[in-house]
DNA sequence: CTAATTTGTTAGTTAAGACTAACTTAATAC
DNA sequence: GTATTAAGTTAGTCTTAACTAACAAATTAG
């Protein structure tokens, strides 16, 4: 089995690799917050353990071994979110940092009962996907809420880049997963948005705000 | 905050100076699977940390600070075994790996949560008692069963030196915590018990087993 | 009470995973 | 298209926590 510093990696070059399908030494690094000389290092022990392609000066690639172990690493930390939340009252912004350790733990057992008592959840708290056993996953087709125009009617269906903070700003607007907003206007100068939603009649949000929040029209 | 490593270490020192209040280097050496050059080397860095009292030659003693810390494992470990049995449906004999790992996540939150959701236990699924929130436990007054004489009727209280190996045993004879028992007959030659309890009319348990079973006289 | 054995320590080595300093390759700018 | 800047690598160092080999102290045996 892998190290925990391993694994840490594993996630960083998943998660970095989502759009591009590479990652430069550079990225990793600065997402580590690790210099890089540290990171070709490990690269080059990843590559020897098949987790990485690696060629010096070129951008690194997760195998798809590599891919399939950091999935399932995410699948131990976004199933721990939800158990989190859904079985011991957790808010969505308190459970990160806890997953965060709990996603190293080494006992399938304890991740086959977690996903059974949540009767094998596709999402996360934060709306993210779990992936399967298999390691296979899927964002489904949604739209940021920054792209959306004036009257549309969408439903919030995820959060993107989710801080302890962001999601604290969101709690205090009461706006949740599943949440129906009505677009009444958008501010031509900074993209801010007017929403509409439950008792909300006229809530501003920046950009910054609607591109972190993802959305599926009806 | 110390590294797993340290816990580790505080933990076996713990449990090792349970009767005598000391601990050799060796024993401790052994408990861990530890050469003693390394050890001795960790007593003097935990020394350092005001956790162990060090002197050379001398028996390994912990200091109020290392009982207390050492404690709060235990508390961790033990909360996260009760939970796992009462919360998620595990088995008695399952639970001890996964709490050995999680026992060293930090989130005082977590475990507060668990405590809260378990309406703040006094004993663990094996009947040890979990130390309150300043590292403070007993154990009760308890007797072997071992030393148990024929005729005596007693409640199981308690299971001690416990391995999955010697829990599944006890499974399989159907014995568990609060279970009623009278002891019928002693074998002179091997200090085997003949008892009986629920339906099993005559049941034999070896010394070795009547010695980790803990139990309170009614 | 000395000899043998066990226990404990010292010194030096190793591996993992971090770092800095210095150098090289690649990318960008004019 | 060369010069500058950014990115990546190499080499060497550090810390933690393990190890072995060799030595020293304490205990036990006779």
């Amino acid at each position: 089995m892998h190290s925990l510093v391993e694994e840490n990696y594993l996630k960083a070059l998943f998660a970095l690799s989502k759009d591009k399908g590479s990652v430069s030494v550079n990225d990793l690094s600065k997402h580590l917050n690790i210099k890089m000389p540290t990171v070709t290092n490990m690269m080059k022990k990843m590559a020897f353990k098949k987790l990485v392609y690696y060629e010096s000066y070129k951008p690194l690639i997760l195998t798809k071994k590599g891919k399939k172990e950091a999935a399932l690493i995410i699948r131990k930390h976004r199933l721990t979110e939800m158990y989190l939340v859904e079985k011991m009252g957790f808010g969505w912004e308190e459970v990160h940092n806890i997953a965060e350790q709990i996603e190293h733990i080494k006992s399938p057992k304890l991740f086959a009962k977690m996903a059974e008592l949540l009767d094998y959840p596709k999402f996360d708290p934060h709306g993210a996907p779990i992936p399967d056993i298999n390691g296979e996953m899927e964002w489904k087709a949604y739209s940021k809420l920054s792209e959306c125009k004036p009257d549309d009617m969408v439903k919030i269906a995820a959060v993107i880049n989710t801080t302890d903070e962001f999601l604290k700003f969101l709690n205090r607007r009461e706006i949740h997963l599943g949440l129906k907003i009505k677009i009444k206007s958008v501010e031509p100068f900074d993209n801010s948005m007017v929403v509409k939603y439950k008792n909300h009649l006229e809530e501003t949000l920046s950009n910054t705000v609607c591109k972190r929040l993802l959305v599926e029209k009806f």
